[in-house]
DNA sequence: TTTAGCACTCGACGATGATGAGTGCTAACA
DNA sequence: TGTTAGCACTCATCATCGTCGAGTGCTAAA
C-alpha cells in the first residue's frame, strides 16, 4: 500500500462522505491535487478495488468505499479532526449548567450531542450500578400507603409507593424503617434478594405483612436500577441522510432502535475502554448493516461507568464524530466526578 | 340530505378508510349493495361534491372525502363500533396488572393503546396537579447533600438532591425538615413561591443557607410537577400509513410531534369533557393538516384530570379508534380511582 | 511510469404511446 | 320523474425508447 494509493483512498472516502455520490477519477484529479492525471488515478483505483477497499455500484459509475475501506481509513488514514472552536465552547458552556437530577443530565447530554451531529446519539447510564445502600426511609402517606426512598452511594435516588394490606401506624412504620435501614446500610444493592429477605423477615416476624410489601418494592427498585438505562436522541436526524430517503429503510432502522435491549447490546459492544468503531457488518445486525457506530466510555473518578454512542450511515463523518463524542465524554466524566466528590 | 345520499357518503368514507384509494361509482354499486346502478350513484356523488363533502383529486378519478365530509360522518353517520371482544379483554387484562409507579402506568397505557391502533397515541398527565402537600422529608446523604422528598395528595412523589454550601448535621437537617413540613403541610403545592419562602425564611433565620437550597429544589420540583407531562407512543405506526410514504412528510410530522408544548396544546384542544374529534384543518397546524385527532378525557373520582389522544391521517378509523380510546379512558380512570381511595 | 485518446457501459431523464379506471352527459326506459 | 345504459372524454400510471453524460478500461505514445 504505497503512499499515493493511501492518498487516493482518503480522497475517495472524504469526497464520498461529504457528497454521498460515487466518486470518479476525474473528480479526484481536479478537487484533490495529487499531481497526477485522472488516468493514473484510474489505475490506482483499479488496484484499490482489487484490494477490496472500494467498490463499483455498477460498471461505469464512480467508486464507493467498502466497509473494509472505511475500516482502513479509521485505522490508518483518519486525521484527528479538531472541532471548530465554537463547538467546543458550546459543549463546555452546556456542562457548566447545573443539573438538578442525574437523569436530566444524561438526557440533556444526549440531546446536545444529537444537535451537534447529524446522527443518532445514545448514552448508557452506569453499568450495573454496583452501588451500596446509603439511605433507606419509609415516609408515611396514609395508613395503607407509604413512600419508600432508597439512596445509593453513587447518588442515585429511587422511590416507590408501597401499599399495605393492613393499616400501619406511623410509629410502627418508623420502627420497621429503622430496623431495615440498620440491617441494609452499606450493603451492596444487588444483595437485596430473597435470601436476605428471609433472614430479615425472621427477625421481624411480627411485622411480616409490612416487610413483605416493602421488600417487593425494594426489589423492583433494585431491578430497575440494576439495568443500565439508555437515552436515545436524534433519531430524526437520519431522515436527513440521503441513504434514508426510503420509508422502508427508515422504518426498519427506527423500529430496530426502539428496543432498549438492543441499544444496550450495541453500546456494550467490544467493551474495551475508550473509543471504539464498528463499521457496517461489524455491528452484526442486518437491520443496520449499512450503518456504523462510534462509542466512547465515560467514567466517574477513573472508573469506567458507561458508554456514549453515535450511530450513522457507514458514510458518516468518522473524524468529526469521534472528536465530538470524545469531548462530550470528557466533560461528562468531569461533571460526574465533581458531583461525586461532594 | 336524503337517506340515499347518506348511504353513499358513508360507503365512500368507509371504503376510502380501508383502501386509501379514491373510490369510484362502480366500486360502490358493486361492494355496497344499495340497490341502484353506478350511474345513479354517479349522480348522487355529483351532488355530494357540490355540497363539499367529497372531492375529486382530478377529473376522472374516484372521489375522496373532504374534511367536511369526515366531519359529517363523525357527527351523523358513524356507528358506535364495538371493539372485537378480544380487544376489550386485552385492555381489561392490561389494567389488572399492578403498576408500581404512576409514570409507568401512563407510559404502559399509552403503549398498549399504540399497539391496538395503527396511529400515534398520547396521554397527558393530570392538569396542573392542584394537589396539596402531604409529606415533606429531608433525608441526609452526606454533610453537604440531602434528598428532598415531596408527596402530594394525588399520590405523586418527587425527589431532588439538595446541595448545601456548608456542612449540615443530621440533627439540624431533621429539625429544618420538620419545621418546613409543619408550615407547608396541606398547603396547595402551587403556593410554594417566593412570598411563602420569605415568610418562612424569617422564622428560620439561623438556617437560612439550608432553607435556601431546599427551596430552590422545591420550586424546581413544583415547577416540573405543575407542567402536565405528555407520553407519546406509536410514532412509527404512521410509517405504515400510505399517506406517509414520503420521507419529507414523515419528517415534517415526526419533528412536529417532538415538541412537548405542541402536544400539550393538541391534547388540551377544546377542553370539553369526554370525546372530541378534530379533523384536518381543524387542528390548525399546517404540519398536520392532513391528520385528524381524537381525544378523550379521563378522570380521578369524577374530576376530569387529563387527556388521551390518538392522531392519525384524516383517513383514520374514527369509529374503532373512538371506541378504543373510550375503553382505555374508562379503565384508566378506574385504576386511578382505586389508587386514590387507598 | 505516466498520460492522452477512444470506444464502451450504464444509470438518469424526458418524450411518447397504450391502458384503464372513472367521469359527465344524453337519451331511452319504467 | 327517477333510473339506467351507452358513449365520448379525461387523466394518472406504466412500460418503452432514445439521448445524454459521467465514468471506466484499454492501448499506444511520451
Amino acid at each position: 500500500m504505497d503512499e499515493r494509493k493511501q492518498k487516493v483512498l482518503r480522497a475517495i472516502i472524504m469526497d464520498y462522505i461529504s457528497t454521498a455520490d460515487p466518486v470518479g477519477s476525474r473528480t479526484i484529479a481536479k478537487k484533490y491535487n495529487l499531481g497526477v492525471s485522472s488516468a493514473t488515478i484510474r489505475n490506482e483505483m483499479a488496484d484499490l478495488e482489487e484490494m477490496g477497499l472500494i467498490e463499483q455500484p455498477h460498471t461505469s459509475s464512480g467508486r464507493v468505499p467498502s466497509d473494509k475501506g472505511y475500516r482502513y481509513y479509521v485505522d490508518h488514514l483518519m486525521d484527528e479532526d479538531d472541532l471548530v472552536g465554537g463547538e467546543k465552547d458550546i459543549i463546555r458552556a452546556f456542562f457548566t449548567d447545573r443539573f438538578n437530577r442525574l437523569d436530566q443530565l444524561y438526557h440533556e447530554t444526549c440531546k446536545v450531542l444529537s444537535e451537534l451531529s447529524p446522527y443518532v446519539t445514545m448514552i448508557m447510564t452506569p453499568v450495573k450500578s454496583s452501588g451500596t445502600l446509603e439511605q433507606l426511609q419509609l415516609i408515611p402517606v396514609s395508613p395503607f400507603q407509604a413512600v419508600l426512598v432508597l439512596v445509593t452511594d453513587v447518588g442515585l435516588v429511587h422511590h416507590r409507593t408501597v401499599d399495605f394490606p393492613v393499616p400501619v401506624s406511623e410509629e410502627r412504620l418508623k420502627e420497621v424503617g429503622q430496623i431495615l435501614f440498620k440491617r441494609l446500610k452499606g450493603r451492596n444493592i444487588d444483595d437485596v434478594n430473597i435470601t436476605l429477605m428471609r433472614e430479615i423477615s425472621g427477625e421481624l416476624k411480627e411485622e411480616l405483612d409490612i416487610v413483605d410489601s416493602v421488600f417487593e418494592m425494594m426489589s423492583d427498585a433494585v431491578k430497575s436500577s440494576g439495568e443500565e438505562k439508555v437515552f436515545l436522541e436524534g433519531t430524526l436526524n437520519i431522515l436527513n441522510q440521503p441513504e434514508f430517503n426510503d420509508v422502508k429503510k427508515v422504518k426498519e432502522v427506527l423500529s430496530f432502535l426502539q428496543d432498549e435491549k438492543i441499544l444496550r447490546e450495541l453500546l456494550h459492544g467490544k467493551n474495551g475502554i475508550g473509543m471504539n468503531f464498528s463499521i457496517g457488518d461489524e455491528l452484526s445486525h442486518d437491520e443496520i448493516n449499512r450503518c456504523s457506530m462510534i462509542t466512547c466510555t465515560y467514567s466517574i473518578n477513573g472508573n469506567t461507568m458507561g458508554n456514549i454512542g453515535i450511530l450513522g450511515p457507514t458514510r458518516m463523518e468518522y473524524a468529526r464524530s469521534a472528536s465530538l463524542i470524545k469531548e462530550v465524554a470528557k466533560e461528562l466524566s468531569n461533571v460526574l466526578d465533581h458531583n461525586e466528590k461532594k
